[in-house]
DNA sequence: ATAGATGCAAAGGGTTTGCACTTGA
DNA sequence: TCAAGTGCAAACCCTTTGCATCTAT
């Protein structure tokens, strides 16, 4: 019974390491870029079976939005919503939530949750353009 | 240059009829199976081929929503947002969109779309429960 | 020593594409 | 006739899995 032992290795800390530092949801290819650094040889059967295993401990949460592979951020998180840049793709943390975003649903629905994202253009790509 | 051609051949015409008749949207697979009702033969590449085609041409719109294959619907519907119920799984049509939601992201991005959904329990799933 | 962890490559789903054959106009 | 359209299978992309090897304990 009892929760299996979990070794400390070191692709797993440069993975847990890549989502602590990243001020932004990560792809699993991204987390294999960023671990590669500190954890050479490093592969993407790892980084999955390691954000599988950080999801049931609680301490990933997964961010399945519309149109983009699933990233995943610490959990924990004060509600907030997302931007999704259309050229690179990278997903940002918005602040804030729209006030009575639950009342668009008539009397009845019962809302419990919803999710928000927005897309368009980071200004980083803005730049390049 | 011009617009392509396009013939009438019955694998279209049992694609379409497909979402006309459905009263909700329908992914690839779904309109596979109902449209192999009149089209004997009809492969999955061609469900996609015509999917693509009728998504250019604005007949079709994609239904992209979090955590589940993307669905296709007939377009021409005004700006909405949906809600999911999380008992039956329906989708539902909201009419009505928050004001000033694209401001959520700041200056620093050019937001171009949103997608908004609410999820919770059906009026007719709420009185079941 | 030994079970957990890893890397690699193959396997899986869903979607797209190359190619030769079919068919609408 | 002959290019658009189609079916099939292979290719792709992302994710998962089998397996031999490696390693933390």
């Amino acid at each position: 019974m009892s929760v299996k032992d979990q070794r400390r290795t070191k692709q797993r800390s440069a993975i847990r390491a890549a989502f602590e530092r990243a001020d932004r949801p990560l792809s699993p290819l991204q987390v294999l870029e960023v671990a590669q650094k500190s954890a050479k040889g490093l592969g993407i059967a790892t980084v999955y079976r390691n954000i599988k295993s950080l999801m049931e401990k609680g301490w990933l949460s997964a961010l399945d939005l519309p149109g983009a592979v699933t990233v995943y951020e610490r959990s924990g998180k004060a509600h907030h919503h997302h931007f999704v840049c259309d050229q690179c793709t990278r997903v940002f943390e918005l602040s804030g939530c729209p006030a009575r975003i639950d009342h668009l649903a008539g009397r009845q629905f019962r809302v419990r949750r919803h999710e928000l994202v927005l897309y368009g253009t980071c200004a980083e790509c803005a730049t390049r353009l």
